[in-house]
DNA sequence: TGAAAATATGTCTAAATTGACATATACTGC
DNA sequence: GCAGTATATGTCAATTTAGACATATTTTCA
């Protein structure tokens, strides 16, 4: 019923400033990938400074060692979700978080 | 969810510290929800701010309008990474961002 | 030096998340 | 009430991300 409206709608959309649209999702694709960074420095911080190692913080929010690494590597394919739980579980306060995101 | 990962984790030989561990991630597994909901409601602000309906969001950043309904529902099964790319996407400032994330 | 601890890297299957689609419901102005 | 529009809900195949494990490399320190 509006699917016939709602093709066409997306069809226009995407036929006009496709390649803007393309710019524009790089862009935040960059701003995400440099919030990680920034989030998966702070927790390198977060993680050296309690002296935790990444046995203990894997164990804490029930990971594996691997992904702890991987997490602080900036390994593509990490969640942001998982990033911030390994924050969480490192004890970061709120203000270290603010200051990661602030960068 | 959680059921899943509390069996794991008691299958993984979690004995010792077993309903102290869980307790904690259930405080992080809350934050990070809470953190979730601050996030999405401060998209809500932002699209209705510029006036920008959920079939023009979801093309900006190369999704569904099903996808943003279900983001701003604060629908469980939506990740971090979604939320904030919708965020980028409908052009929230970074103060906006900071206000939402620091809480 | 060298053993032990910590961290990095690669790969697997399972589970979670995705965009897309269909469709239902809510809202707007007339 | 009614068309047009916006938003909500449910489902699904395909992709992505997950923990786990093996193993390599680096770091630490007696």
């Amino acid at each position: 019923m509006n699917n016939t409206r709602l093709k066409k709608l997306k069809a226009a959309g995407w036929k006009v400033g496709d390649t803007k649209a393309f710019l524009k999702l790089s862009n935040e694709e960059a701003l995400l990938v440099e919030l990680k960074l920034s989030l998966t420095g702070a927790l390198k911080q977060a993680r050296a400074k309690r002296q935790i190692s990444q046995i203990e913080l894997a164990q804490r929010m029930g990971s594996s060692q691997s992904r702890v690494a991987k997490i602080e590597a900036g390994d593509p394919g990490i969640s942001l979700d998982l990033i911030v739980r390994a924050l969480l579980a490192a004890g970061a306060t709120r203000l270290e978080l603010q200051r990661a995101f602030v960068g």
